[in-house]
DNA sequence: GAGGTCACG
DNA sequence: ACGTACGTGACCTCT
């Protein structure tokens, strides 16, 4: 372990790994880099494990090998190179120059023969020899110095091939992998190899005889008469496999080991390449004197703290400008409750202006409430619901804000995880500041702006106010070349008060409901538990897959099902097989089940209850889900439980505000489905939906060639699995599992479809197809989304960018309805003066908490409003109840 | 922090 | 032959 050692890398085979492993890539100005960056990815882990003292990298040159001479036909079979891939190469070289990497290449021979002749060299000098590469052949060889690393799924994983290894894994040493070549031969390379023979009787005869001439020797005694044909037929055959297999360790290489030394890179040079290849992660592993990350880019912004005695002047200015940007400082784990720290205001002539809230707001929001609700001021920010919220925290209810940045980029691309100030300029600004993230940290150890310095704060919210206004005019302009105006203006930017709105009212909760029935819950885990144990014949962990894994399948043998990466898989899917095997199959649902409730929804939702307002308040997150659909957090009202009575009984802890109040439960009846009549335009699909049919029941007869009046239930909720599938990008496969038939019969059912709704077909077919061109599909009003995997060469990838460029439209386009109404909901409310509020939405339902004296109205309202915001081809239908409870609302 | 499981549309 | 349904979030265990 003390020598010294040399890390050889098959450049050729690693470039082809990354590149497929990776989606592809492109710089802005449409160079393609996924394998150069998956490369580089993987080459720095290496490099950190294993800290080579010499490194080169192989790579195969173009033309023919001394192998061709052999045989002809050598690798005859290979598919040209990608040109995406090709010009990767050249890239990769560059960089490792760059990094004073030695890299070879050499007419007549390949990366692996070059690999072979330094590992031999480096172990003739007493190093460890570790190889790098994605081909497998590589394991011959290995010896006790050399040491194959053979990359796995993806690019960062390694499999480690030792000889020990090979032999445990195998059964043979790795010098008889040449042997077991001759006779398997190679498809890839095109090397033909004994017919018959494949991995499994190749090895069993190498373990038997060691080397091919020895099984020759010994032909006579070989069992299998069609096998001892073929060897006898094809002897030439298997010594010419074997030595085009055989990586040969003599090549004439120029470069002496001393030139393989690591050396340190050329930093410049390899900064400025991944600025070009626009490798912002790689940046950092630059030594700051040469990145210039932090010293060069990040500019400083002036800012000046004022306080009461100044507003005057500050709004004297606003009100000449007619527009300011502004953000709020305050920690964001809990901005309903937690207090204020400051504000940061802007107006584009004069520097940012800090205001210290610590000690109170009431001066500053008396001061400030007439501008914040002056409709010909514009106010723009970034992530404003959040400065919203606690703008009616102050009792002010904002009005005219343009422009958010943070919503404005989720529709250029609602696929981001990270909408920052520091991710838009990347992508926009040729700067950077101090970003919250920097300021406080993420995660566990994220720190609250109490314990960062006034200077620190007023320095990030300046960088913060400034890259606003530079960010507003490029990104409006993107906005208004998609086609978004009317989705950005008429919902997304209205709907950010919608939301902060909900926030801040938030959902009564009635707290001693939900004790009484934790109370019951906890009665029956207890009894669950204790069964549990007895049918298992001991105590063990019934929260732990792996624990119950064990339980069911070695301790009581019972049959397994499927499996997961890790282990027996224990979901629903299996336990439901295993109740008529074994009594604790149901047992460990039910317990499952009522845990579930016990912990999300009774312990979860208690600890969320606003201790002055009795009232939930959960987080609506606008920029989450790429489709356009609102997500919900802390808690996520989203997913109540609805569908077993034992889990609904939890939303009879979901009350009104008072007797005064009742609430009205609003939710469009098969919007999906109409939306794909919309978009299909299917003849069957129009009449159906206009004359007001069941849908499913309609499919059904369609679909199992029956009359209307014969579908029987069972037919119909095949039909609506049918559907179900439809919309999500229908397989076979999926379907059958759902309805648990034969994927043959689900195949028919599919068919059938496509054959009755055969422009619902046509709309699959077509919306891949676009997508693929365009590189996005797009929902009713625009809303766009990017599915680089429909170009995927993997077949998996690919699918599941058809699925989603067939599915994104429609759930999309609903996503846009539901949202135009929410918007015209709130306003016709706020407008109109009711004490009515619309307080959630559930994808394609609405909970308004609505005033006795006005439910007949506010019900008109939302139902005209519901079904009318979009008009499409086939009606809108909104199914109204209420109720004193969201239980009562069925 | 990842993986498994399960709650919703 | 490939191995899947679309979109989310929370809780628990285990590394």
């Amino acid at each position: 372990m003390n020598s010294e050692n040399i890390m050889i890398i098959d450049g050729s085979s690693l470039l082809h790994r990354a590149f497929y492993a990776l989606p592809l890539l492109t710089t802005k100005r449409g160079l393609y880099t996924n394998g150069v960056y998956g490369f580089l990815t993987m080459l720095y882990k290496i490099k950190d494990e294993y800290n080579p003292n010499y490194i080169c990298v192989a790579f195969d040159k173009k033309g023919p090998t001394f192998r061709h001479k052999e045989y002809e036909q050598y690798k005859g079979t290979r598919q040209p190179t990608p040109s995406e891939l090709a010009q990767q190469f050249p890239l990769i070289k560059e960089i490792l120059s760059d990094m004073h990497i030695t890299t070879i290449e050499m007419s007549q021979f390949e990366a692996d023969d070059i690999a072979g002749t330094l590992a031999r060299i480096g172990e003739e000098h007493s190093l460890d020899v570790i190889l790098v590469t994605g081909d497998k052949d590589y394991l011959q060889l290995a010896t006790d110095n050399a040491k194959v690393l053979l990359t796995k799924k993806g690019i960062t994983e390694l499999d480690i091939y030792d000889k020990d290894r090979i032999i445990q894994d195998y059964g043979i040493e790795p010098k008889q992998f040449i042997d077991l070549k001759g006779l398997m031969g190679d498809k890839s390379d095109n090397i033909p190899g004994v017919p018959g023979i494949g991995e499994k009787t190749g090895l069993k005869l190498i373990k038997e005889y060691g080397t091919i001439e020895n099984i020759y020797e010994n032909i006579d005694v070989l069992g299998g008469k069609k096998l001892k044909e073929n060897l006898v037929e094809n002897e030439n055959i298997a010594y010419m496999s074997r030595k085009l297999g055989e990586i040969i360790t003599n090549v004439p290489i120029d470069h002496k080991l001393e030139d393989l030394k690591v050396k340190e890179p050329n930093w410049e040079e390899l900064k400025s390449k991944y600025d070009e290849l626009e490798f912002k992660s790689l940046l950092n592993k630059i030594p700051k004197e040469y990145s210039g990350k932090v010293e060069e880019i990040i500019k400083k912004f002036e800012v000046k703290e004022i306080n009461e005695v100044n507003y005057d002047k500050l709004i004297d200015e606003i009100v000449s400008n007619k527009k300011f940007a502004f953000k709020f400082i305050i920690d964001e784990s809990n901005y309903i409750e937690n207090p204020i720290i400051g504000i940061g205001i802007k107006t584009i002539n004069d520097v940012t202006h800090y205001i210290d809230l610590q000690h109170g707001y009431e001066k500053f929001a008396d001061a400030f409430k007439s501008i914040f609700e002056d409709k010909s001021i514009e106010k723009i920010g970034h992530n404003l619901k959040i400065d919203i919220v606690q703008l009616f925290r102050m009792g002010i209810e904002i009005e005219c804000f343009t422009f958010d940045s943070m919503i404005a980029q989720y529709l250029i691309n609602p696929s981001q995880s990270n909408y920052s100030i520091n991710k838009l300029s990347e992508e926009y600004l040729d700067y950077y500041g101090i970003d919250k993230e920097e300021l406080l940290g993420k995660g566990k150890k994220a720190k609250s702006f109490m314990d960062i310095s006034k200077d620190s704060i007023m320095n990030h919210i300046a960088y913060v106010l400034e890259a606003i206004y530079e960010l507003e005019p490029i990104m409006l302009e993107m906005i208004n070349i998609q086609r978004m105006d009317k989705l950005y203006l008429d919902i997304e930017l209205p709907l950010i008060q919608v939301l902060a709105n909900m926030e801040f009212l938030g959902f009564k909760i009635n707290a001693s409901e939900l004790e009484k029935l934790g109370v019951e819950y906890d009665k029956e885990i207890d009894t669950l538990t204790y069964t549990i144990y007895e049918l298992a014949g001991e105590e063990f962990n019934i929260n732990s897959p792996k624990q119950i894994g064990e339980v069911l399948f070695e301790r009581l043998s019972l049959p397994v099902i499927k499996k997961t990466k890790t282990g027996y898989s224990t979901d629903v899917e299996v336990l439901e097989k295993l109740e008529d095997k074994h009594p604790i199959a149901s047992k460990i649902l039910r317990y499952r089940q009522i845990v579930k409730l016990k912990s999300t929804y009774i312990d979860g939702l208690l600890n969320l209850i606003n201790k002055s307002t009795n009232r939930i308040h959960s987080s609506f997150n606008q920029t989450i889900a790429s489709t356009g659909r609102i997500s919900s957090t802390e808690p996520n009202l989203q997913n109540i439980p609805v569908r077993t009575e034992d889990g609904r009984r939890i939303r009879k802890a979901f009350v009104a505000e008072s007797p005064e109040y009742r609430l009205l439960d609003g939710d469009y009846s098969q919007i999906e489905l109409r939306v794909l009549a919309h978009i299909s335009k299917d003849p069957k699909f129009i009449e159906a939906f206009s004359k007001g049919e069941d849908i499913h029941k309609k499919t059904a007869s369609e679909v199992f060639h029956v009359d209307l009046e014969d579908v029987t239930t069972e037919l119909r909720y095949r039909a609506k699995a049918v559907n179900f599938g439809i919309v999500y990008g229908i397989s076979d496969y999926g379907l059958a599992k759902d309805l648990d038939i034969s994927r043959k019969e689900a195949k028919e059912y599919i068919d059938n479809y496509f054959n009755k709704f055969k422009l619902v077909r046509k709309y699959m077919d077509d919306i891949v197809e676009k997508g693929k061109e365009a590189g996005y599909v797009e929902t009713i009003l625009n809303r766009r989304r990017y599915v680089p995997e429909l170009s995927a060469k993997n077949f998996n990838v690919r699918s599941f960018g058809e699925r989603i460029a067939m599915n994104t439209p429609i759930q999309g386009s609903a996503a846009d309805i539901i949202k135009l109404a929410m918007v015209r909901v709130y306003n016709e409310l706020k407008n109109r003066k009711f004490k009515s509020r619309l307080i959630l939405t559930v994808h394609d339902e609405l909970i308004i908490e609505v005033h006795r004296d006005e439910v007949e109205e506010v019900k008109n309202l939302v139902i005209d409003i519901m079904e009318n915001s979009i008009a499409l081809i086939v009606p809108l239908k909104v199914d109204f109840t209420i109720g004193d409870s969201w239980y009562d609302t069925k």
